[in-house]
DNA sequence: TTGAAAGCGCTAACAG
DNA sequence: CTGTTAGCGCTTTCAA
């Protein structure tokens, strides 16, 4: 059938190991020698098998990516980062995308199959305590990419400073009466945020008012989505009268933004006039619908997942290293704060 | 180190064949020696390494999908379909995304390696002459998503005839000066929804004019973008004045109306009271800006993709099978239609 | 129904 | 520098 290494050797009058040292490079081996092989591979047109030189050498060459809604523009932009420097490493890339919690198991299960891939990485999600274990005794390299444990190298956002960030700019707009949209305290990124938001007002001798977050689990991504955020900011102006009325509204993620400034158009209020926005995430819709936002480094997070898992595989013994970003305030029109139009982004 | 099927076997007293037709569900094992297997299995946490198993079985169980730009919204969704349909058949998704031709031809001759992948999806890309034959030769099955070639298992979409009815609805709404923008015409989309243009004009004996083609080529994608929408429509916008100015337009993509519309709001041209607006794709941001475009069936054609895959592999002979899908009509604001608000999606 | 044995195609250690 | 040999861990005949 197909050609091996065998075929090589017979053809080119030498024996398969030398074959085996011209397809890896390896420096015993002399010139002509190579040449010859060289040549003979060309002619045969000799590809060799992918299993077989997995199973030798019990090096896979690949990677998966675990990651939940894999549709979220944050996730495509992360994976963008991933498989760029995958590419350059010539690592394949599996993708699984997981839909409900099961399905993260199965996939870190399918993940930890001997000679299945060399890496993981697990964005987004708590990973399960039963398998934290598994992965240390197996010392199969595992990056959490915006998520944490203190065992595995991680990568991931400050959402406290950054939401602490998000709330100082509109108080240096002169807001003081300034609400907060979340999604489910479950999360903790929602958590991190609110608190971020509370820190920035104490800084400022604003109290801290729970009648003033709003939130809404409906939809999908605990919250995370577009129905909650117009959920959210309709509740809000119901509710939204009398002298110390609101005037602005840190929400905790961009695709909640657009749910509420639907919300918003429908119900009459004008942004940023009536009502100053700054969100969170900075997704590609953000841009086209004018918010200012806290802008994450996806697409290096996804390199530096790929860098880390990478050095993990020489490194197996190196103490877990965890990087995290600071995500930088981007400036649009829903804050209301005056921009030079060329600075709009 | 890890425990091997020899482990098992000597552990439940049989032989090795025998675990290996436990582990594959095969039938002729008797009912107490697959129990006895089984246990042991369980009890040794045993884990069949996947390089080994196909190297023997001689398939991997993996396909490849080869992705340009894949950010594109209209990627990411086909990829949704294919991803959930994989994950259904147990088959692992190698996502290779390629962000120039070399690199097209670069994951094509990967995924042709012996032993790496049991099938290839190849989108939106002409499929390089050169590699029909490598397919047929391996006989490794492939299906083009969103692209032909008369030996292949095909999906795409009638870029004609959706064009056609993007025009007829501009016509139907009572214009007659119909503009269009397109990306490049090396690329065979924009020449078929040139022509299905023409075509939608010709029914209504309007004159098809070429000077109402505005084409720019500038920035990624041979046109398809934002930056070149605008340009366009900045062009467009520029030279239209006098009795039988342009009042309605059919965009080639949604990107690019994306463009075209800021380029228009700059220059104080309303969408749709002075211009309306059909286009292309339905991605994501069509909906937020409320875009009259031709949708396509995303999801479906990954489902379908996949199916076509799994068939193929079972059935290498059959004649190669195309699938084309209409796309249809979404109407929202741009094109100046009245429509009920709660119809607006 | 079951065990033994022969591959699958390659890597790598070991002598020369 | 090079050939030989022994695995890598599994699937699959082939007899029994």
């Amino acid at each position: 059938m197909s050609v091996t290494i065998y075929d090589l050797a017979r053809e080119a009058g030498v024996g398969i190991g030398t074959v085996s040292r011209c397809l890896n490079n390896h420096p015993s081996v002399s010139a002509e020698t190579r040449a010859k092989v060289l040549e003979v591979i060309k002619r045969l047109s000799y590809q060799p098998h992918a299993s077989a030189q997995r199973l030798a050498s019990k090096k896979t060459n690949t990677i998966s990516a675990i990651i939940p809604f894999f549709t979220n523009y944050f996730f495509i932009q992360v994976l963008q980062g991933v498989q760029d420097k995958a590419a350059e490493f010539g690592f394949d890339l599996i993708l699984y995308g997981v839909n409900n919690t099961s399905q993260a198991e199965y996939y870190l299960r399918r993940s930890l199959h001997r000679g299945h891939v060399d890496g993981v990485m697990f964005f987004s999600m708590k990973l399960p305590e039963s398998y934290v274990q598994k992965f240390q005794q197996i010392r199969l390299p595992l990056v959490l990419v915006d998520a944490y444990h203190p065992e595995f190298d991680s990568i991931s956002v400050k959402n406290l400073e950054g939401a602490t960030m998000a709330t100082r700019h509109l108080l240096k707009l002169g807001h003081t009466n300034i609400a907060m949209i979340n999604a489910s305290l479950a999360t903790q990124p929602a958590r991190d945020r609110m608190e971020g938001y509370r820190i920035a007002l104490e800084e400022a001798d604003v109290p801290f008012r729970n009648d003033r977050v709003f939130i809404s689990e409906i939809g999908k991504q605990d919250g995370f989505n577009r129905e909650a955020g117009r959920a959210s900011m309709e509740d809000l102006i119901g509710k939204n009268s009398g002298k110390d009325r609101v005037t602005a509204v840190f929400i905790a993620s961009d695709v909640q933004s657009m749910g509420a400034l639907e919300g918003a158009a429908e119900l009459g209020v004008r942004v940023p006039e009536d009502l100053a926005i700054v969100s969170f995430d900075d997704i590609e819709l953000a841009q086209h619908a004018q918010l200012t936002t806290m802008r994450q480094p996806m697409y290096e997070m996804g390199v530096l997942a790929l860098e880390k898992l990478t050095t993990r595989m020489k490194n197996p013994d190196a103490p877990p290293s965890q990087t995290t970003f600071l995500p930088s305030l981007v400036v649009r029109r829903s804050c209301g704060a005056r921009v030079p139009s060329e600075q709009l982004v």
